[in-house]
DNA sequence: AAGCCTTCCAACCGCGTCATG
DNA sequence: ACATGACGCGGTTGGAAGGCT
């Protein structure tokens, strides 16, 4: 089964079902994906209202930051601040930021994150392939993280 | 042109919480 | 009260695409 078809069956099984009874899908023999991974992807593509394919504007960026600095990660109740977002999204969104004001500030990234590329560990972050309107605005956001 | 590097995005995994029997 | 299954969330990973050298 294509993507595509396997799309269609998720949104056939939504459109009778509703968007809770995510179980029944794989015992019905609908679909070989688990019921979480079914939600997961129905969250993160077929929701309604979903802003698909958009960067952040700089007011999504402000009200993350705002809401990260507020709650911490907590970000389905970040997300709800923005409509169309996903708690994935707004994830993502956050992830890719930290990874670069480490790079930006010359600090190594996140323990946490296993660096996915071993090309990538040897490379002393710098400034040379940041243009200097994002240096900017990066340490602007940085200081008001730290501020708050 | 080719290889390297970064960014973005989708998806998996583990855990906590909640509902149900 | 407890066990079990399902849902939801947060952390993390891996691949694709595009930019850079």
């Amino acid at each position: 089964m294509g993507e595509a078809d396997e799309d269609e069956v998720l949104l056939n099984h939504v459109d009778k079902y509703g968007s809770r009874d995510w179980s029944s899908i794989r015992p019905k023999g609908l679909l070989q994906r688990t019921g979480k991974s079914c939600r997961l992807h129905w969250v993160n593509k077929f929701r309604p209202n979903l802003k698909n394919g958009c960067k952040f504007s700089p007011d999504e960026e402000r009200v993350v930051i705002e809401m990260q600095a507020q709650f911490g990660n907590k970000w389905a109740k970040n997300a709800s601040y923005l409509p169309g977002r996903t708690d994935n999204d707004v994830k993502n969104f956050w992830s890719s930021r930290q990874k670069r004001i480490a790079r930006i500030l010359h600090s190594s990234p996140p323990p946490s994150s296993k660096s996915k590329s071993k090309r990538n560990q040897n490379k002393v972050p710098c400034f040379h392939n940041v243009p200097p309107l994002e240096i900017i605005k990066e340490f602007v956001l940085y200081g008001f993280l730290i501020k708050v």
